[in-house]
DNA sequence: CATGAATGAGCGTTCATTCAT
DNA sequence: AATGAATGAACGCTCATTCAT
């Protein structure tokens, strides 16, 4: 039989446990983050929506602060976790794709990134330890990408820097309503439909083709 | 006796010593309340920006909420006087003084913005009552621009709707950098010049012209 | 079968484990409050100490409080102890041995002395109840030393009980810095010499003879 | 008249408040610290004790730390003070002077040694920064006084060093139960005649002088 | 018996606001 | 009108103790 590794089972065991709590707390505390702040959102409030005792959460968080922090480091690693897929897009797959990617990547844990904003939009540790610093690859690969195509005569020839803004700023647009919850996430249909919507309008333009 | 009109001399030059003090306490607030937050800044911190005793503040304001208050409807009075310039101007001027205005009377008190979208960003009932409140119209008329260009036959037929959300778009890209601090304001030259590259964008898309 | 005494030795062998256990903890406690304080020490840092999990600390004391009330109750008896060899003492032996017997009881176990002194210099309940309860003996028998020694013409006449406060003067005064931690314990030999160095100045006086 | 200085009375009357306030909170502090320990006594009781709300006691001290630490630090100075009279003494005075000036300077304000000793018995930082590094001095002087006397006939060829300790040891004998209250602080009066026996005894010793 | 998890009580501290001058 | 002083309410956090396993 295959009982050589309880202890570690044991010992995963515990701590899935753990990082289960710890899941909840930051789920409870992301959301009252969202749409109180973190400076009005209390420990009182978090130990509240999770229905523990406000020391109980010190066994899974040194404090309000690290719970935080936790969630600025894990969306910081999804900003990552993006490059690897763009790293490898622009070649095989559509400009489609690419964009409906990055919005699928960000509205999944919607209510994480908008504390990331929030804090990001106060505090300049925030701004340039976990959003500047981990989204600048994604910038220079966006103008890479569109380098390449204005070389292949793809795309005429505009400042590139100007046109990856352009692209995040679209994003920016079609993703903040939803991260603010004025609007509902779309449906993977209509976040499809959105990207062509997009790509198609970036691409040619609101002008009509004069024949 | 000279009493014809001085009570009214009197309250007057009271009234404005007073506005005076207000304006000098609202900027050192917005200042603060873009750098730290609004919560994490505390009335001592205020006073000791304005260099006044702390109690004296509440001469002039009847709190520190009361203070975020009046900048927020400051900021939404704002935003509808560029309705007015915005209803008569697709008409007589052109797409890239709609937008240069626009980006004109947005960095115009750039801190204020930043407080106000901080707190809306937060705030379900600051975004409703002076973001969303006040904004709509604009949308609503930048939606009618597109349109009516549209059955001019200068614009393609695409939806207005994400139209409008595009100029908006480019627009938050364009000036977020700026409210948040990380970017200098752009002379009016720059400024300029960046309306003209953002609407030849709009107009014609990234892709090339095929002959 | 052979069940005529297992119950006895096996509770026998489990108390022995018992006050194994209980030594362990005193041992680790009492450093701790020597160094931090008892306010300061807490369960966690005892159960640190003796690698334990906090709550089994429980099976041993009933609370902090008891470790304490322990350490205090067994330096008491401590205490009780010198009063049997100092009663025969003072006929058989000469003043240093005296000496010597006190500085060696009170500097085995410093690390408890300390923090008796440290609790009696601060709780009245704890200097009346443990510190002067049992020391107040000795003291006496000091005292009833000292008038037997004048009566036989060997002290001269002083007041016994200002002579009884200056031995434990001295005492102390060479004491201290063991139990505080400021000065490494004698060794025999140096402890030895100690003594008879006080006792000669004690006896003798700082004063040259006169021819 | 002399109504030049009104601005500097004015800021001393302010000032001499505050100073007021900070010695009654001190006085009460150090009362409480002394009866339960530092740890043991909340601001709670302190506020109680000289009838403030909580929070004012923040406009005298920036906590309950800077409370401990300003009377340590006044005790340091006071210990400092004794040095100065004691470098004129032993040539002028009798060695009884010195050790009643002593006296006197250590029982005034005995509460406040009392928190000194008792800190200073647990925290190694307290022992070194506040209490020997003011003390040594003193010790010091001490043994240059004995040795001096060695040298001059009038002293036998002791250890200046044991000697100077015995000092000490003495004059800790006759302090140390009024600093921890078993004993009433003595009259001027007792304390001369305690200092005088203290001296004839140093000098002199116990032992009987053979004819 | 041993223990990690849970918690209520309470701590030191902050701060918007009021008060007395 | 201006202000330093005062304060209640609340905050983040700690810890001795209990509980469930």
């Amino acid at each position: 039989m295959n009982n050589q590794s309880p202890p570690l089972k044991e010992k995963t065991r515990h701590e899935r446990r753990i990082q289960r709590q710890r899941r909840v707390i930051m789920d409870a505390s992301a959301m009252l983050f969202a749409q109180k702040g973190y400076r009005a959102t209390t420990i009182r409030d978090i130990a509240q929506a999770v229905d523990m005792g406000e020391s109980t959460l010190y066994g899974y968080f040194t404090g309000k602060q690290e719970v935080l922090q936790t969630i600025l480091s894990q969306q910081a690693e999804m900003v990552d976790s993006l490059l690897v897929h763009l790293a490898e897009l622009p070649d095989r797959k559509s400009f489609v794709d690419l964009v409906d990617l990055l919005m699928e990547k960000i509205l999944t844990g919607a209510v994480y990134n908008r504390v990331v904003i929030a804090e990001a939009w106060i505090d300049d540790e925030v701004l340039r330890g976990f959003v500047l610093a981990h989204w600048r690859p994604i910038l220079d690969t966006l103008q890479d990408f569109i380098s390449a195509r204005i070389s292949a005569g793809i795309f005429r020839p505009i400042d590139p820097g100007l046109g990856a803004r352009m692209i995040v700023a679209f994003f920016i647009a079609a993703v903040l309503p939803v991260l603010r919850g004025v609007e509902p996430p779309p449906s993977p249909r209509q976040r499809r439909r959105l990207a062509e919507s997009t790509v198609e309008l970036i691409s040619g333009g609101f002008n009509a083709r004069m024949g």
